[in-house]
DNA sequence: GATGAATGAGCATTCATTCAT
DNA sequence: CATGAATGAATGCTCATTCAT
């Protein structure tokens, strides 16, 4: 699991990617309020002290792995976007960094969905609305390059990231809650066109 | 709120609904485990033992809650279903009654996309699976009618659900959110013309 | 079982008599705080209310089954004292009533064991106490009459019954609780030929 | 009360043991269910959680009780057992330890009594079963040394430990309930007497 | 009388967090 | 810095009892 590997080096860093790696593995599998502090100790063999010394508390320790996920999330959608030229490039890059990343990293994906909404209303909402923020800059500014996103013009922009992420999203919710079977990466052409196709004008 | 309203009539039903308003608008609020017993006590101005005895546990109101949602989406969208006769009628169909829902009922709505995660694992996860079975058959058996559907063949059935509803669904959780200001209602059109072009071979 | 039947007649002490057998029942399998009014009521299918009109609260309910196993005891008691006239044939009263009453009715015995701390301690105390002080009167009175007990007279008073009764009621315990599998039945005369010998002066 | 002093040396056991004193002082008093932790927290002067790590639950610390308790009884038994030689040196030795630690240890003779039934019931029922078992183990070892025993062989042996302690416990349960004034220590020489005729054949 | 829904004080237990060692 | 025993507020839930019908 690249995600926490590549971060950072040294003995405490280790430490402290084994308390994440614990903790989302405990978040999932029994829910974010229903783990308890004891159980991560457990899970990553360390001490109670340990844990708040890294993490301040439990809220923080949950907004570190959401935090973390978004930024490994973020990062493969800059890589596609940097190879992109054209609009459907960039359509196709969306698509395919999310379908990919789901795929890659479906311990974190899981966990960004559940977490969302605890992230949102606790004490690093204005984090992460600035995380957000900046997220959105990002994208959007790729959109606006000279020779890009015309296509998308006809659309209301507060709809295009639906139409966009929408199938796929929903697909790989799916997928992560064992509903459908097969990887969304298997489909990931058909939703990169069925994307194209609802914001493009015939 | 008709979603509530409808049910059931006498007195006695009377405070089991008072019951079921005050904890949506609780969980919607504070967050499901947030919530405490005590809070929609208040909020309905009864008893803790009436809450117990009428939905046995905390799980059992958030899962009654959960069932109500449904079955009164399932409603709105046999509805919709009954009246449509093409496909394209039915794609229809699929995206304005959801659409539609949505927008009539943002609490049910919201909850049932927070409340998901903790019924799907909980004690009511059995009851939940099979209600999900019976409605997936019947918009199955819809999309097999006679003269219905072969549009939809060249995709892979589990991913024809995602392609229809994805981008509405994306939406209407931006709308929730907050994220976007607009309602979804004012997209119906677009999005269900948008989920079309997505399951349809040029 | 005589014990309730013999009793009352008619309909009214008919459910009393059903709520007694099905308190009994529940006290001796769950344990006397373990068993909720809502467990009886399900065992003798009557309504909560109507336990309560009958014995007033739980604790009524648990009193009265204890006094009614008292009293059966006693009346079993008195009839073998009556065809007495020795001091020997007075022991082996004693020892024989015993043994066979909890023989014959092993599940009041069970409860009188258990249930004496709860109603020596409750509200029925001091009517516990007043039966107590009959009862013993009643012993002594029969021990007392003319040419009989002198036996007994080197012993302390307050220190002859566990010489008595002790052996036959340490092996009634065992049985009642499965620790030994024969009936006490079966070492009725053993058990009362020790007794014997325990207050007889060589 | 040597029984919890001798036990444990630190600071740490000695909350242990002021948690111990003080259930066992409320459980006799209150008796085990009518005893809330809160109780038991006060009469020690720490907080609930500490009783809760030390004894897990409240079944916990009701069954080390008795199992301390068990414990304390049978070093008596043991050191009284090591002394004798013959028969009539066992039981004597047996109705000797039995009265004299009722006598010295009436708190905890007190709980026995009452914990029993609890305990038996309980999520230890297995520990005490086989603690049982040990402690007959030990007893009918003794009494099948070598040139001891035969005078019981009359006797059937599930009967033989109710007719040697049956007396002795029976009055130690009056003293302990208070129905009588005089120490058992004070009959223990009859009692003994008493115990050997009831097994000895004439 | 009979019924059982409603009441609410009270309980066992949990668990995030602290802090002395 | 690391540890984990101790803390205690907070929570879900129970259940004897009442009382309107």
């Amino acid at each position: 699991m690249e995600l926490l590997e590549s971060s950072y080096p040294g003995r405490r860093a280790e430490l402290k990617r084994a308390i994440l790696r614990a903790a989302l593995d405990c978040f999932n599998t029994q829910g974010i309020e229903a783990t308890t502090i004891e159980m991560i100790r457990v899970a990553c063999d360390t001490s109670v002290g340990a844990i708040y010394h890294h993490f301040g508390n439990k809220e923080g320790l949950v907004a570190a792995l959401f935090f973390a996920a978004m930024q490994d999330q973020a990062a493969l959608r800059n890589d596609y976007l940097a190879k992109a030229e054209t609009t459907r490039d960039g359509v196709n890059a969306l698509v395919f960094s999310y379908v990919d990343w789901v795929a890659r990293q479906p311990d974190w994906a899981r966990y960004q969905f559940n977490a969302r909404f605890v992230v949102s209303n606790g004490p690093f909402k204005d984090e992460l609305a600035q995380k957000n923020k900046i997220r959105n800059q990002q994208v959007k500014e790729w959109f606006s390059r000279p020779g890009v996103g015309q296509e998308l013009a006809n659309y209301p922009a507060e709809l295009v990231p639906s139409l966009i992420i929408g199938s796929a999203e929903s697909y790989c919710r799916a997928w992560l809650s064992g509903r459908v079977k097969k990887s969304p990466k298997a489909y990931r052409d058909i939703l990169a066109e069925a994307a194209w196709r609802s914001v493009s004008t015939m």
